[in-house]
DNA sequence: AATGAATGAGAATTCATTCAT
DNA sequence: AATGAATGAATTCTCATTCAT
């Protein structure tokens, strides 16, 4: 019993010194680094790491459920929290923070988004999305948020620069910076209707935007000099 | 000599064929698709694709030279077409449309942006980021663009975006939304001291935000609904 | 226009060679010898056998096509021969012997008889088995063997046989004996009802035969010594 | 004292149980069946399989000496009973019915005949062969079985024919006609001299059987018609 | 110049066997 | 004695790159 129990323990030791090796490596190198690489920087035997995920594929996406999850968990946390507009940009400049140092995650949040066959990842994927949703409503009902802004672009604002944050020369006052825009232009009332770049983010089902016709074109109607 | 001519004109003709094929293939593929691949839909022998690009990574970067080549361009000439303001937006919006359909580029845009090996990609890629700092300029003084943000965080959004945009499941709609969002926020007169998110964009060299902070602690002093 | 031609010649040399190779080694070792092995001993790289056969089951399919491909066309060779008896005897005996030299190509024979993953060996096989089941009607109809066996016995007879054959220990003498009884069992005119071991060759759809509880039960009613 | 008895029942237990589930997997499966998948299914840790059995191989051996002694035992028994004939046929017949459900120690029968590694396993294999070379001699003075015959060959036709029935195509009914044909063989009077295949079991040494340079030659002198 | 064949260095995965408890 | 984790040596297959024609 006491046996059954410590080599237990051990394995599952190994288990997540495993993950926490492979949530680095496939950080730095991408999906595309070795299972080997992986193993050795773990300090194990190659077939180790495949008795505890049996496929590269597995580990990947074991690595991936970890992080949704921890993101997911972070999420509810703080939609206990008083506050909901602080506690919605908080996560998303949190998020943003932590995928500096865990760089190709943002590669599979992207990936998997679209992806349908990494079951139990898309799962985790989706729930922190859904999580990540209920912060966004709740900055919005507190006026925090503007209205008309809604998950799938957010949610898209959120991957992109999160991705963006993940290169090397992207420091940190750079990518404060970025998200100052970003957040103002999620906070922003959409004030007079004279905007400089001519887009609405309450345009649906539009097809292709004006503008580019109209810049092409050249000069636009509208007054290129604020008063 | 006529021969040598047409032999050189064939070998031309070849070299933007495999170009071509090469950008659909790693735009598609992303840059771990085989040269082999590449060879077969040019209609070449794979030894002629060595024989014009000599490793696989020349390859990959005479796509990326020619990409960031026609980029630089087309910002060229918008530079000198009549309103900055759409020059600018109009750049940022093609640039990320046209990212949507060449997937890996803005990989590519990616990790080129803090690599230093690939050198006349590099290069091309600089000289596309000085290109499009001086559009961003010109908007400025145009004050079609906030005076306070600079080029770093906006080429920063610019990959960010345009890399999001590849993802399959972000459609048009979605994405210009996004853009709209990120646009205001370039736009965007900071307007008073009380912003939801607390982020400044002229904030500078200020170590981590303080947002993170607060956002744990709980409620922020600041009035969570705005009047 | 030569130089293609050419070309093709030598990876046509090489590809004959390494199925030869094959056939030795897989003959040798089973399939379950290593496709490096097959490399080594063909002098050529592991990827060239990749290239010319893209799976090692491709590989293994090659060999017995051909093999079988080439024993169809013998019996059809002696298809046209006069005297269809020494026609069936004689490729009956020809196989066998083969076999001992092609040791794991009867366990292919063999698994192939009931595989039907296989495509093209498995049609191959067929084919052969269809041949001879012309070789063996035409040895009846010569009056050269007994009227009631039909092609599934004899075919595994003759599948047994060259199976038991390719055993090292068994040498051309004891073959030949083992044929010799085998044979004799085939020509043999069903003598009298009397046999000393009950079985009937025209039984059909009996279900089990006696033999066996009459063994077990003792002493059987037929005289135990022939006159 | 008690704890030691009650310990040596249970690995005993144990050991009958990897045996015959090694037998049945390594029986469906053949040799390349894994280890593991043995220990799975006994219920036991794969450690406990090689505490037992020190190599695979030993495994294997294992199983067949079991196997092997199992049958030597019931020759030996039908060797007691009345009839010789009945008994020699009937243990024939027995071995090769059941040799069609435990698929790959046909295969090992097969194997083992040459082989002089497997130590006890050989020697049981060499054990049941003296055995059954009993039964075939009684037979034989029962005049149950031509007396020309000698063991090597009938041991081979054995060999051949239970693997031959191990092929799950062969249903009962084909193997039941195909043993009928093998006994006439081996029960029959040599008749008269003119036999249509020209092999004679009592050949010795004499190299290559005459039949294929005739068959090749082409018409035969001898009739191919019997009257 | 162009071609297709050849090559060896990995990469993922499996398996018999050993180790620690 | 029993267990399950750990291990490294194969094995199949891929790919960038070189060679011969």
């Amino acid at each position: 019993m006491m046996t059954g129990r410590v080599q237990r323990v051990d394995a599952r030791a190994n288990r997540e010194r495993i993950l926490d090796v492979a949530e680095d490596v496939f950080g730095t190198g991408g999906k595309a680094a070795s299972t080997e690489e992986v193993a050795r920087r773990a300090g194990v035997g190659i077939a180790t790491v495949f008795r505890h995920f049996p496929t590269k594929a597995a580990l990947v996406e074991a690595v991936l459920v970890r992080r949704f999850d921890r993101l997911r968990t972070r999420a509810e946390t703080l939609l206990a929290a008083p506050g909901a507009g602080p506690a919605f940009y908080g996560f998303f400049t949190e998020l943003v923070a932590d995928a500096a140092t865990k760089i190709a995650i943002g590669e599979a949040l992207h990936d998997l988004a679209g992806d349908d066959g990494a079951g139990e990842a898309m799962a985790a994927s989706l729930a922190l999305r859904r999580t990540f949703g209920t912060l966004l409503q709740q900055a919005q009902r507190a006026g925090a948020v503007r209205d008309d802004a809604e998950l799938p672009e957010v949610y898209a604002l959120l991957v992109a620069t999160s991705r963006a944050a993940s290169q090397p020369h992207i420091d940190e006052d750079v990518r404060t910076r970025m998200l100052a825009i970003v957040f103002d232009g999620l906070a922003g009332k959409p004030q007079d209707g004279a905007r400089p770049h001519g887009l609405r983010s309450s345009d649906r089902q539009t097809g292709r935007s004006g503008v580019q016709g109209v810049m092409i074109a050249g000069a636009p109607s509208a007054p290129d000099r604020r008063p």
